[in-house]
RNA sequence: GCCGGUGUGGCGAAACUGGCAGACGCACCGCACUCAAAAUGCGGCGGAGUGAUCCAUGCCGGUUCGAGUCCGGCCACCGGCACCA
């Protein structure tokens, strides 16, 4: 029979709410403190979507479990609101985003209530909430004040289309990451966080943390360090221009320069430059790219020469000519390079376009027919003066030590990291704590008169300008200077919604605190998190951002660790029915609130862990669903009615249930939730075979509670046991008992498979070797011919090598 | 181009450290129950062959008594980065 999921689900999740069952209470000292975290979801209109379900399972299995094995454990859930999809919603609708947020958190709470997860729902965080985002502008006024958050004019990533600037993590392949709008550069004063100061430690302390290394490794590809040196070309204009170079050992082969459009120096030598209307065509055209069309690969290099200003290569004292182009970035390094035809690619076809001398300064290539660019630290130098016949890893640390000695130039890192952009020009995000003084520049609030609220406004319309709707309510934008007391202006760009999510899991330890992040006592105890668990698309934006907040509040004494995540797992995503993105567009959405309708939301956990690879992507697919759905009916057959008998397992089954125990547990903290649930059902499908004893009935369903706790907790109550399900503990093994008396083991004749025997478990060698030769099928195999050989490898296999006996 | 990852039945997938490839589930087939169907239970289920056996983990080669697993060389797909000096 199958069971009344929807009556039984309710009637337990109203119990868990309503007695708080999943409470976390700070301060515990008899037990071990556990604090495992989700991505917190940001509530759309659209409301939970199957893919939240996959992460959020996963970590509530790894919740109870810890719980029901004596942690402490705090499992919180908030909501990451602020967001342009909800104004732009707003908008539409004409509402104040205000209400579409509070309609869409209610909405996204009971879809998450509906799956039974662990949450402690005393906890839950609103990042739009002012007693949330007050704490969100504090750490803000704290960065200003280390000099971390600056103002600054720039060219940024412009959208077209949401008319607004964009972090360079937020422009995907030249286009806006939310809306696929064309990216344009437009100079703008923007808040910058000083990310890249942390840039070293971002990369060294990952080294300290229990990361999957994909994570790892795409973060440090990001973060793009490289090491080399900055020389100094004097020119004939006066001033000194600057370079990067990872290879200074080939600077006898730097044949011209390159500056990007933008470079500062083009005017100051304005006066200089003799084709300055080249130059300035140049800039023009450059400036008016999109960063699609300039970051385009396989283009044919553009450029421009400057006429009346050279550069003097150091180490020979000749002069050569300077370049405008764009294959040439502002933003790395000094935005200027020296080019080195003979062993750069891009500066070789350069030169091959404008006829620019190559020089080969290392061996091993054909620099007439394209750049020899080997990473090959013993090829020799020639070409290159007092360098000539070292290998190249010696030719670098002695370039760079006649470049300082001579004054020069010195060594130097780079890193591919930039400063974050961190000004919105949008109403739905949290207000920028500064205050603009005609007379005192750049203030910031004091801390007491925050939060400072975002006030109402009658349009959120964005306008063309680039100025944030906020810039209208002159009510709102006037104030006084809190050093002068003069006249002064509100800044009236927003944050980026990054920054709520920056620190939100320092919040869950002490959710309503209001003199604080969060308590320091709360802080000490729950730091750092355990287990986070999140999306791999968030490696190079929330993560890092996230790591870069938190050591930063470590600089200044608000936490005690210098990393927030301890452990980071990353789950894949749930595809459509075909293997194909999930999308509106597609029509192949999958809503969860449909599959708990129709099968229950155990049935949804059970299949969601199921389906696959936690780690990989797997597609939905409808009839597996069932499946699922079936194991739970059949387990509720088998425990509908009471059990009697007393509490040991059953002869028969014992050996299976040490063997379960074992395996559900360590496939939990391996995240090998599909293998775990086989491993019950494997069990389950024993038990139709030999029936359970109460003993039996009651370890299994214990392990089953993590995963599909509601009909557990039913069923729990139906054989009688004592208390809830969710609070047991977690059944031990006993090794000895998971252990088999005898084993099948394979046998192979010369390496392929002839048969099988039982051997007693740990026979000897020579017993299996007999009990493999005795066996007929194997001796259809052996008769006639030599042994030269038997091998064994114990409790698995014997192979015998044999030679056909003449 | 660079950095990751993946490739196993009709499908989702298992396989510890090199040791019986395909656990568990879906779909399908058969049987039982039923007037019948659904549901449920039981059994079968990689391919070829009557059979003994042979062939099978993307492709080619290697190491090994033995390779899905290790090594070398390819191919395909997915994700990330991309003129980073």
């Amino acid at each position: 029979m199958a069971y009344e999921f929807s009556r039984i689900e309710k009637k337990w999740q109203n119990y868990w709410l309503e007695n708080k069952t999943f409470k976390a209470v700070t301060g515990d000292k008899e037990k071990p403190k556990f604090y495992p975290l989700v991505e917190f979801p940001y509530p759309s209109g659209e409301g939970l979507h199957v893919g939240h379900p996959r992460p959020y399972t996963a970590m509530d299995i790894v919740a109870r479990k810890r719980r029901m094995q004596g942690y402490n454990v705090m499992f919180p859930i908030g909501f990451d609101a602020f967001g342009l999809p909800t104004e732009n919603y707003a908008i539409k609708n004409h509402m104040h985003p205000r209400d579409v947020t509070k309609r869409n958190i209610a909405r996204f709470t009971s879809q998450l209530q509906m799956l039974g997860y662990s949450f402690d729902w005393d906890r839950v965080v609103d990042t739009t909430d002012p007693d949330y985002y007050k704490w969100t502008q504090w750490i803000f006024l704290q960065m200003y004040k280390q000099g971390l958050a600056y103002k600054m004019s720039m060219p940024v990533n412009w959208c077209t289309s949401c008319k607004i600037v964009l972090a360079n993590e937020e422009v995907v392949n030249g286009v806006c990451e939310r809306c696929g709008g064309e990216v344009i550069k437009k100079e703008k004063s923007q808040w910058m966080l000083g990310i890249t100061k942390y840039a070293q430690r971002l990369l060294d302390d990952l080294d300290d943390v229990d990361y999957i290394e994909r994570v790892k490794i795409q973060q440090r590809n990001w973060i793009g360090r490289s090491t080399g040196a900055e020389v100094d070309f004097a020119t004939t204009a006066g001033d000194t221009m600057c370079v990067f170079t990872t290879r200074p050992d080939t600077l006898f082969g730097a044949t011209y320069m390159v500056m990007s459009p933008e470079h500062a120096l083009i005017e100051k030598w304005a006066d200089k430059i003799s084709n300055m209307d080249a130059v300035r065509a140049y800039q023009h055209e450059a400036a008016k790219k999109s960063d699609f069309e300039r970051t385009e690969l396989n283009k044919e290099k553009t450029g421009v020469v400057i006429e009346g200003v050279r550069a003097i290569n150091p180490v020979n004292g000749e002069e050569i000519p300077i370049f405008l182009s764009d294959y040439v970035l502002a933003s790395y390094g000094t935005g200027a390079i020296m080019a080195v035809p003979g062993h750069d690619q891009r500066d070789w076809e350069f030169a091959e376009k404008f006829g620019l001398p190559i020089i080969e300064v290392v061996k091993g290539g054909d620099v007439t027919k394209e750049a020899y660019v080997s990473k090959d630290e013993s090829a020799i130098m020639v070409n290159s003066g007092f360098l000539d016949g070292m290998t190249v890893k010696a030719a670098i640390p002695a370039m760079i030590k006649w470049l300082a000695e001579k004054g020069l130039g010195r060594e130097k890192v780079n890193f591919k990291l930039r400063d974050w952009v961190f000004s919105r020009q949008r109403y739905w995000g949290e207000p920028i704590p500064i205050i603009n003084c005609p007379k005192c520049g750049w203030v910031p609030m004091n801390e007491e008169d925050l939060p400072l609220l975002l006030p109402d406004v009658k349009s959120y319309e964005p306008t063309d300008t680039g100025e944030s709707p906020l810039a209208h309510m002159r009510d709102w934008v006037e104030c006084t200077c809190p050093k002068c007391g003069g006249p002064a202006e509100h800044e009236t760009d927003t944050m980026p919604n990054w920054a709520g999510s920056s620190w939100y899991f320092i919040r869950y330890m002490d959710p309503k605190c209001d003199t604080a992040v969060a308590s320091k006592k709360a802080i000490d105890y729950w730091s750092p998190i355990d287990w986070y668990n999140g999306g791999m698309e968030h490696t190079t934006l929330h993560l890092l951002y996230s790591r870069f907040w938190h050591k930063f509040l470590y600089d200044i004494g608000v936490v005690p660790t210098k990393e927030p995540y301890q452990k980071r797992t990353s789950h894949g995503m749930i595809l459509g029915e075909g293997g194909e993105k999930m999308s509106k567009s597609r029509g192949n959405v999958i809503n969860p609130n449909d599959i708990v309708e129709q099968y229950g939301a155990d049935t949804l956990r059970l299949y969601i862990m199921f389906i696959g690879d936690f780690e990989k992507a797997a597609p939905w697919s409808d009839s597996a669903v069932k499946g699922c759905k079936r194991f739970l009916d059949r387990v509720w057959a088998l425990a509908e009615k009471r059990i009697e008998g007393g509490e040991g397992y059953s002869k028969a089954n014992e050996k299976a249930m040490h063997k379960t125990i074992k395996k559900v547990g360590d496939d939990i903290e391996n995240m090998k939730f599909n293998t775990a649930i086989a491993a019950m059902m494997t069990l389950t499908n024993q038990f139709y075979e030999s029936a359970p004893s109460r003993g039996d009935m009651k370890t299994f369903l214990t392990l089953l509670s993590p995963f599909a706790p509601h009909i557990v907790e039913e069923l729990w109550e139906i054989q009688g046991f004592d208390g809830l399900a969710s609070s047991q503990s977690w059944p031990e093994y006993d090794e000895a008992k998971t252990l088999d008396e005898e084993k099948e083991i394979a046998v192979q004749v010369n390496g392929k498979l002839r048969g099988t025997v039982v051997v007693p478990a740990g026979c000897e060698d020579a017993v299996a070797v007999e009990a493999a030769l005795a066996d007929t099928r194997v001796k259809k195999f052996t008769d006639g011919c030599a042994i030269v050989k038997t091998i064994v490898v114990k409790d698995k296999l014997v192979n015998i090598i044999v030679k056909p006996s003449k």
